[in-house]
DNA sequence: CTGTAATTTCAGTAAATACTGAAATTACAG
DNA sequence: CTGTAATTTCAGTATTTACTGAAATTACAG
């Protein structure tokens, strides 16, 4: 990390590169990304090298990681050479693509291997339990992923709305038991 | 990987490590929690040892790793040294240990960080932007972390019921706007 | 086309992470 | 206590992952 970084914006580069490699991405490419964000302006590689202090060809793989995540967005300028790369401008929408991404990447496999082993006959007691947890997986991992899928459609001001719903879950369940008139005055707790 | 498993267990217990790989947890204790959740009995030490054909020692490190995470419960028998070590029996208990632990670890961190950065005075045209920016995460990580620790409240059985709330928050919107009779008729989409 | 300024690729190297075996420590039955 | 069967620790090593510089490739202005 080398030139031109303000200490507020260090700072935050680096946390989230720190952030990123706990979640399985390269330190780097986190603090690259972190770096696009934070800029309104897009950047093109060089600016990039030398804002983190690393090689361009690290530089190059780093952003050829970030295009296959679809996280970044190229742009021409006329009569340039150069490619000047942004993140969305709206940070709902990359959690957006990252929540979308990990689902393709990591839920979707998960999902296809447990159906995979939960068709298969139990051949002792065993594997008659160690299938029953795999259900209880699966359909836990379904139903976070419809929620997900669904919590995804909204945009910004659908979202903000959604949250400002209240801190209490609680209060949607009641809601539900209202509406569907459920006999059975049951609590969420 | 070596003696006992049953290919059903064993595909499972591959697939978990490499998942764990992919979100930052080593593959190896991935797997050994894997083994853990899908065996009925607790297992002791040289157990995992034996069926995942690791050394007793790596074993050890994992078993401190997933106690630390308050993953896995320690189990002693009259009369016995060893230690016996079991996962919780709900799936969604599971989830809600790793859901809290990692936002002790990196989502409180990351709030914190933004806070602190959020309170200086922007220096310039660009650390204005990134503020900007910052505030936004902030905002969305802190909604997103409230909203899971409601959810978080909620048991197996209460789940199941959320869950089949249906597949559309916008129901939940709506209802909202019902309950709440807020004049204007929005839609979620 | 041609020259140039950019990007990408990749073999080699560096750094970080994970794993092991041996030694030290601990727990407890007798 | 003492002996033993277990666990833990940790220095050394192996493996994996990340990074670099040099060479190859590409895009395009002129």
């Amino acid at each position: 990390m080398s030139e031109k970084l303000t200490p507020m914006i260090q700072s935050c580069v680096l946390h989230f590169g720190e952030m990123g490699s706990r979640w399985g991405i390269n330190r780097t490419v986190g603090q690259m990304y972190a770096l696009l964000v934070l800029s309104k302006e897009p950047l093109c590689a060089d600016d990039i090298t030398e804002a983190l202090g690393i090689s361009r060809s690290n530089v190059s793989m780093g952003l050829k990681e970030l295009m296959s995540w679809e996280l970044v967005k190229l742009q021409h300028r006329q009569g340039e050479r150069r490619e000047f790369y942004s993140a969305p401008g709206d940070v709902w929408d990359i959690a957006k693509i990252l929540i979308e991404q990990r689902r393709k990447r990591e839920i979707d496999p998960t999902l296809s291997t447990l159906r995979n082993l939960l068709i298969e006959t139990p051949g002792n007691a065993n594997e008659e339990y160690a299938q029953e947890r795999m259900r209880e997986m699966y359909e836990l991992i379904e139903m976070i992923t419809l929620w997900t899928q669904e919590i995804q459609r909204l945009d910004s001001a659908n979202l903000g709305k959604l949250l400002k719903l209240g801190s209490s879950i609680g209060k949607v369940l009641d809601m539900k038991d209202r509406l569907l008139g459920s006999g059975k005055k049951e609590t969420s707790k």
